[in-house]
DNA sequence: CTTAATGCAAACGGTTTGCAGCCCT
DNA sequence: AGGGCTGCAAACCGTTTGCATTAAG
């Protein structure tokens, strides 16, 4: 099945009109195949066809995440980064060399749970992200 | 014991001067007793007796940080907060109507050992925060 | 005295916003 | 044709930086 037209339809049910650039970002998006930022996909459509301004990036970023579309990782004190939303729930381990990502499960489920008991919080969310040398980072740190 | 004294003690120790400023900023640290960012440890000391610029607070958390006085935490996608890194390693549960924090201790060193081993990474570090309501604030929702 | 630390102001980088005009539907 | 979306430029906000002056040791 094809990422971008399933993408697409749905933006239409919800009554989000159809633009050139709205599609070119979640091509983007969808190539991606891990979390980016608005720059670099902003890098990677400019020189491009249409006319794309960084704010339409943003703008359309934050559109797709409150639209359900999007979720946005914390994963450096600096920029946001954005994945599709379609893997489900799970987490990162980060190399912080050449800041390749590898998805993770959620071990929390069960900490969560404690923790709403012992807390009588209502918990709505939680973050994780692990950092660190992934193996080819390791061996040119050697050379 | 002071901690205040003993802070500024190591501070000598490592032939960092100990100005009024870093004095000041260190006791609103101490006192705080939880995370805080830049500008409230700013707020907290204007209008008191000694000169203080928002950018000395910063240059001196990031130098607290370095030397191992502070840990730095992402809590939002705005400010960096920091706390005193006396506590040893922990995580921390935010209110996000009330910003109360709540330290939980890591869930995550079986997870990490494993991961090592699958992932033949070195971790270097990880975050993690809970998200969710504290029960003042769900009681306060309801009325 | 020496030089690290601060005050001050300006810059920086990621992100948001206001407004006029464009182009989906 | 109408209103949502974009281009454009300017603001915003947390943080950093360069330089002259101050003050710690």
């Amino acid at each position: 099945m094809d990422k971008l037209f399933l993408l697409e339809e749905r933006l239409k049910d919800k009554g989000i009109r159809l633009t050139k650039q709205r599609s070119n970002i979640l091509k983007v998006l969808i190539d991606a195949k891990r979390p980016i930022s608005a720059q670099e996909i902003f890098n990677r459509l400019d020189n491009k066809d249409s006319k794309l301004r960084l704010s339409t990036v943003y703008r359309n970023l934050n559109r797709f995440e409150k639209e359900g579309f999007l979720k946005s990782v914390t994963l450096s004190d600096k920029e946001k980064w954005f994945e599709l939303a379609d893997r489900g729930h799970h987490h990162h381990l980060i190399c912080i060399k050449c800041d390749d990502i590898t998805p993770l499960d959620c071990p929390l489920k069960d900490f969560e749970d404690e923790l709403k008991k012992e807390t009588d919080y209502t918990i709505l969310e939680h973050r994780m992200n692990m950092y660190g040398i992934c193996p080819k980072c390791k061996i040119s740190v050697e050379n």
